[in-house]
DNA sequence: ACAGAAGCTTA
DNA sequence: GTAAGCTTCTGTT
């Protein structure tokens, strides 16, 4: 080895645990045997040698070892015989990979080093002494802190699951001293899980400061009388034997006696068939078809090699304690596998259930399919699709799914569709892709496709047939790509809707690729790998037809697999009516209001940019001026430096990155006791706020074509079942502000029209008053009354005639903050009061209205129980964190989990009105339009003369929508009102 | 070109 | 104290 070299040492043992407790579970589909671990692994290694032959990429290493620990018992056990006594056995379907791993490492061509007595980390520590002393670079392929200590200006980390590089100034910036006092800084704080004692109460801050203040353990050792905190400097007295034992333990040992030297390190090419049939054994599909093609290998040619598990009892090299109990002995073949077996009551299917039993079944059968996207087939002519058409009238049954040139389905251009009939049997009918030369001329469209009308007349029957039923992942994007050829694709069902009735709330998304790992255990091939990203991305309409075929052949295939995983298990858990009531009928309601948009008024927004523009050049000069330099007052780093640093003005909290908050709430506390400045920055940041985020961008969202703004509605992005809105987002347009709603005047209806905006009044109080039983609250919405005020009166024993509107305004916040699952802290916060106020408002308030503890301890109860939340229409809502050991991740999913209940009921009563409203106009001869939602307010535009017919009806359809499903013993009541812009009309 | 933090908008 | 999405800055890819 020599000067410029760089040795690449992967720290194998760490990353075998990580990756086993960060990646999702994952079994070999023929024998169940567990390798999720292995594939991380073997993932990582080849991402790491894929780097090396990029030289666009720094760091190119000329030598590569994968170290592991031997076993556990080392030179430390006979320093300190309590060190790692505490580890437990790994778990039972981590053992056989550790073998694998070792296996893995070898088809990979690569060193794997070990020596009995020493841990991987003395070891590491060991070759980075000999490459550092032959002048050459070394890179630690580890996020362990134990191994920090080596870090040197020749000495890096890299954490592959994060993708960072660990430095000497991260180590620095993650725990305050650089990596030479990192031995120290370890000897004080000690290691639960490795049982290095430290010094109690001493944390990494602590620890930190005293090493800044001392220099050094020896330091501090000799010098702890001089400690200020009385406690403090009594336990360092008392254990500074502790402290030194310590430092022992976690120093590691650089002069291991090694059997591969420095040269045989070297990394070679990967040898590819031994490789492949490492990784076909493993069958790891995706990861050998990329090793494949990187290295120019046919898999067809090779081999699957025989790989050896481990059983437990052989298996040595897992970190099993001293007194560690006996490794049980895995159980293969696992069980069904994905996902991991169940830890809440309510996944434990009944005995004897059919539709559980019918769940289980096709999840089985679902992991034991294979997936091969090579097997998919184009559709170039009519006979073809005739014959397909044919044969899917015959099933009943289609997943489909539409390939664009786009995101936005207003803009989209369809290129192509899937289509699915059975598990592994789809098509791909390519419909308008480009040759790809792309010159200006040419660019024509490539020969052998059908024409998109004929293809699209031939398939509208079998879309729009009411007896087969078309199954979509996302299926309002499809419905409006369609539906704008004129097809009205029914009946349906969405995976993704289905996902999200029966985990929202689960870690994970319910987009495609999400689902097919969850369930499937499968990474789809990515847009991204087929079209390019950024810049240089290639429309849809330019990818390779037996290239796109895969792709959209393998998403027809995944939405049919899923579905037939998913859809039994709605039923099996009592949650049909929730997808067909609140879910699926939603679908094409949106897509109609999606494609319709709102009109919005380009001059109204372009003069109140001009408007915004001067105003803040203006504010910006004044600042500018009492600052003396022209400072970017967006930059709330250059902010801080400048108002408590220069400016000397008294800060308050510090984020969480240490930088000076500069939030709008601290400088209006500064503004209020005079400083002008802070005052000044807050305009400043309103009026840059409504021109870059409203006035400036919104113009881009009117469509050229409708010339009207079209938002996207998301159905499945919160975990409560409220919408989102995005693209433009029309549910956060301001309003609170006279200057803000300046841009809601510039929402118009169109000619002859007006808009109606109608809001549900405290709808989540009124939840709030049904679902605890609140005999006041319900009295008082039944008699109309002031909600706020009768709450201040029965708290504070004020008549509600001539009360102090500061009264009310307290009694407003507790309101509200019982709907986000009040805390002291919290209220304290809004209210600007003392925590221990806060807390005595609460305790009062509970004194007053028993009934809402009582909810509140049952809903905490009932999560804790069984995981999720319900809304009073069955709408499940999971927190799988509620029984955190870490009390503050449980008190926010407390939190969480009480706030779920209302706002999910007040989304599912919404979404129910909208789900009837369009036939309720209809039936009224009405033409108003269901434009916009946001959260408890519905906007429609309809022509003058119908305003006000329309406005009873739709007063009438909000405040009944719970009926008939269920009856609240609280009126729902909705103000409505009619305007020839939004603002007005709120 | 992208990701995370900070900040701000809504219900 | 709940639930979202967007813009800017900043640092890294």
């Amino acid at each position: 080895m020599k000067k410029g070299d760089h040795l690449f040492l992967v720290d194998g043992s760490g990353y075998i645990f990580r990756a086993y407790h960060a990646l999702p579970p994952l079994n070999r589909k023929s024998d169940g045997l567990p390798t999720s671990a292995v594939l991380g692994f073997c993932n990582m290694v080849w991402k790491l040698m894929q780097d090396a032959r990029n030289t666009d990429v720094g760091v190119v290493p000329t030598h590569f070892a994968v170290i592991f620990d031997y076993s556990s018992k080392t030179f430390r056990s006979d320093l300190y015989p309590e060190y790692k006594a505490n580890r437990s056995a790994p778990p039972e379907d981590l053992i056989p990979q550790f073998g694998l791993i070792r296996q893995a490492t070898a088809a990979f061509n690569v060193p794997c080093i070990e020596t009995e007595g020493f841990e991987a980390d003395d070891i590491i520590a060991t070759y980075c002494r000999l490459a550092c002393e032959a002048g050459a670079d070394t890179t630690i392929i580890s996020s362990d802190k134990d191994l920090m200590q080596l870090v040197g200006p020749t000495v890096g980390m890299y954490d592959p699951m994060k993708d960072r590089q660990i430095g000497i100034p991260e180590v620095i910036e993650k725990w305050g001293v650089p990596p030479e006092k990192m031995i120290d800084l370890q000897a004080l704080t000690g290691d639960s899980v490795d049982n290095v004692p430290g010094v109690p109460g001493i944390g990494p801050k602590t620890a930190a400061q005293l090493l800044e203040q001392f220099g050094d353990l020896d330091g501090l050792l000799a010098r702890a009388s001089e400690i200020k905190q009385e406690k403090r400097r009594e336990t360092i007295i008392a254990n500074a034997d502790k402290a030194r034992i310590s430092r022992e333990l976690v120093t590691l040992k650089n002069d291991v006696p090694l059997k591969e030297g420095l040269d045989d390190l070297v990394l070679h090419a990967p040898d590819g068939p031994k490789l492949i049939g490492f990784l076909k054994t493993m069958e790891f599909t995706t990861l050998t078809r990329r090793v494949a093609e990187a290295t120019g290998t046919d898999i067809g040619d090779v081999q699957a090699t025989a790989v050896t598990v481990e059983r437990a009892d052989t298996a040595h090299g897992p970190d099993v304690g001293a007194g560690a109990p006996p490794v049980p002995r895995p159980t293969a073949p696992n069980d069904a596998g994905k996902p991991a077996a169940p830890v809440r009551g309510e996944d434990a299917p009944p005995q004897g259930d059919t539709p559980s039993l019918l769940s289980a079944l096709r999840l089985e059968q679902a992991s034991a399919r294979k997936i091969d996207i090579s097997a998919y087939a184009p559709i170039r002519d009519t006979a073809a699709l005739e014959a397909w058409i044919a044969e899917a009238r015959d099933a009943g049954i289609l997943a489909f799914d539409a390939e664009t040139t786009s995101s936005d389905p207003m803009q989209a251009d369809l290129i192509g569709l899937s289509m699915a009939l059975a598990t592994g049997r789809a098509v791909y009918v390519p419909l308008a892709h480009k040759s790809g030369n792309g010159d200006l001329l040419g660019g024509g469209l490539v020969e052998n496709q059908i024409p998109v009308r004929k293809a699209l007349a031939l398939l509208k029957p079998l879309l729009e047939d009411r007896s087969v039923l078309k199954i979509v992942q996302d299926m309002k994007y499809d419905i409006v790509v369609m539906s704008r050829h004129g097809i009205e694709v029914t009946p349906f069902d969405d995976t993704m809707l289905i996902s999200y009735v029966l985990d929202a709330g689960t870690s994970g998304g319910h987009d495609l690729a999400s689902l097919s790992e969850k369930w499937l255990g499968h990474a789809p091939a990515t847009k991204k790998e087929l079209a390019g990203s950024g810049k240089s991305a290639i429309g849809f309409d330019q990818v390779d037809i037996d290239r796109a075929t895969a792709y959209a052949g393998e998403q027809a295939d995944l939405a049919l697999r899923l579905w037939q995983v998913l859809k039994p298990r709605l039923a099996a858990k009592g949650l049909v009516s929730v997808y067909e009531r609140l879910e699926r009928p939603l679908v094409p309601v949106l897509a109609r209001m999606e494609q319709r948009g709102v009109s919005v008024d380009r001059q109204i927004l372009s003069r109140l940019s001009g408007e915004l523009a001067q105003g803040a050049a203006r504010v910006e000069e004044e600042i500018y001026g009492i600052v003396g330099e022209r400072i970017n007052i967006g930059s709330p780093k250059q902010l801080g430096d400048i108002l408590f640093g220069k400016m000397g003005l008294p800060g308050g909290s510090k984020t969480k990155t240490g930088q000076w908050s500069t939030s709008a709430q601290l400088l209006e506390d500064l503004a209020a006791e005079g400083h002008e400045l802070p005052r000044k920055i807050v305009d400043w940041r309103q009026l840059t706020k409504l021109k870059s985020t409203y006035t400036d961008a919104l113009p881009g969202f009117i469509n050229p074509g409708t010339n009207r703004v079209h938002t996207s509605y998301a159905l499945a992005a919160t975990t409560t079942g409220r919408l989102s809105s995005s693209d433009p987002n029309l549910q956060n347009i301001p309003v609170r502000t006279a200057e803000g709603r300046k841009i809601r005047s510039a929402f118009i209806a169109e000619k002859g029209h007006k808009l109606v905006s109608a809001d549900y009044s405290q709808i989540e109080l009124r939840v709030l008053a049904h679902v605890a039983e609140i005999p006041q609250l319900k009295q008082a919405f039944a008699d109309g009354a002031d909600i706020h005020a009768i709450t201040a009166s029965e708290m504070f024993n004020v008549p509600v005639e001539g009360m102090p509107s500061e009264v009310r305004r307290r009694a407003k916040a507790i309101n509200f903050g019982i709907i986000y699952g009040i805390s002291a802290f919290g209220l304290a916060n809004q209210l600007s009061i003392p925590r221990e106020e806060a807390g005595a408002y609460i305790k009062r308030y509970f004194e007053r209205f028993p009934g809402i503890r009582d909810y509140i301890e049952e809903t905490k109860a009932y999560a804790r129980e069984n995981g999720f939340v319900e809304t009073i229409f069955g709408r499940r809502i999971h927190y799988p964190e509620i029984r955190s050991s870490n009390p503050s991740i449980r008190a926010f999913n407390e939190r969480a989990s009480i706030n779920a209940r209302l706002q999910g009921t007040a989304a599912d009563i919404i979404r129910r009105a909208m789900v009837h409203m369009e036939a309720a106009l209809e039936k009224a001869k009405l033409s108003a339009r269901m434009l916009l939602q946001v959260h408890d307010e519905l906007i429609f535009e309809t022509v003058e003369a119908e305003v006000e017919a329309t406005i009873p009806v739709v007063r009438k359809v909000m405040e009944n929508a719970p009926m008939p499903a269920v009856s609240m013993s609280v009126p729902l009541h909705v103000d409505a009102r009619a305007a020839n812009n939004w603002d007005e009309a709120h």
